[in-house]
DNA sequence: CATCATGTTATAAT
DNA sequence: CATTATAACATGAT
């Protein structure tokens, strides 16, 4: 299920691997999951290498990892970087060191403590393994929360689009990551704007503004709510609940058969929008009759 | 059995 | 070139 605060979350749930060796790697080496990277480059490059550090970048997890524990020496520089993307169905969760893969479990990462497992029963996710080197993510768009994620910003990067409806733009990868299904449906309905209208028509300040509140939002409500747990209690498997944002979300409502704006209480409109099932508020949102 | 799923990508058509 | 449509991927839930 992951969107931008999902994958925040996954990072944070194998937070405490940070700073461990790794023992051991096992794989299911044929999942589709290692169609960048074989399965038998992790298993020969991690062990024994430390994991130094973690950060996201819209849907993509990077976890890097150095010769020695970032705990021992200040100047432990990464050598290897393990990205992840969880795609449609991945997670990743805590075990214990001896944990037994499960059908869907394609790789677990063993320290003395723990384990670390990646699992993704329709394999629409990925692994991929860079080559040494500082930084394997110069190249990736501003993020949304990004202080660079200006208006002068998003201007250029939808001013050859202006045929595009405001749904597809959310959904793009390099100009809104980390946005996806739920959280575009939940940005045009805070606009509030029909997800089928055209940016022509479209305040890019508005929508920078709202973008910007929506993924803050998804953050503190499905990330941030399970963080306090990790620092106060060691790790327990299963311990993280799933944190989802409040009924005052249009997320709440959008798949219930019946399901109201938490608005105006008007039933929902659904259809596809962009290929993808759309929900949003006919009132709130009406479709753009100003069209001649 | 048919449909749908919080994602991405390749390819074809407009 | 921009945009849309479609299929494909693999599995489970309804």
């Amino acid at each position: 299920m992951p969107e931008l605060a999902e994958v925040e979350l996954a990072r944070r749930i194998w937070e405490p691997g940070t700073g461990q060796r790794i023992v051991a790697v096992d794989s299911h080496p044929h999942a589709r999951v290692y169609r960048d990277t074989p399965a038998s480059i992790l298993e020969s490059t991690l062990p024994n290498s430390f994991i130094v550090s973690s950060r996201t970048h819209g849907k993509r997890l990077l976890f890097s990892f150095g010769d020695r524990s970032p705990c021992k020496s200040t100047g432990a520089h990464p050598t290897t970087h393990l990205e992840i993307h969880l795609g449609m169905s991945g997670r990743l969760f805590l075990a214990g060191p001896d944990h037994e893969p499960t059908k869907h479990d394609h790789f677990i990462l063993r320290t003395k403590r723990l384990g670390l497992v990646y699992s993704d029963y329709r394999q629409f996710g990925r692994v991929l393994l860079h080559q040494p080197c500082l930084d394997p993510w110069t190249e990736l768009p501003v993020e949304v929360l990004d202080p660079e994620f200006t208006i002068a910003c998003l201007r250029r990067l939808t001013a050859r689009r202006r045929g595009t409806t405001l749904k597809a733009l959310l959904l793009d990868q390099t100009v809104f990551p980390g946005v996806g299904n739920w959280m575009a449906d939940e940005i045009c309905w805070r606009l509030p704007c029909h997800p089928g209208i055209r940016l022509q028509a479209l305040d890019l300040a508005r929508l920078r503004t709202v973008s910007r509140q929506v993924c803050r939002g998804a953050l503190r409500h499905v990330a941030d709510k399970n963080a306090p747990l990790d620092r106060a209690r060691g790790f327990s498997p299963g311990r993280y609940v799933e944190q989802v944002p409040p009924r005052s979300w249009l997320f709440q409502h959008r798949w219930k058969a019946g399901g109201c704006c938490p608005r105006c209480h008007s039933s929902l409109a659904r259809g596809t929008i962009a290929t993808r099932t759309t929900a949003w508020c006919p009132t709130c949102q009406p479709e753009e009759a100003s069209e001649a």
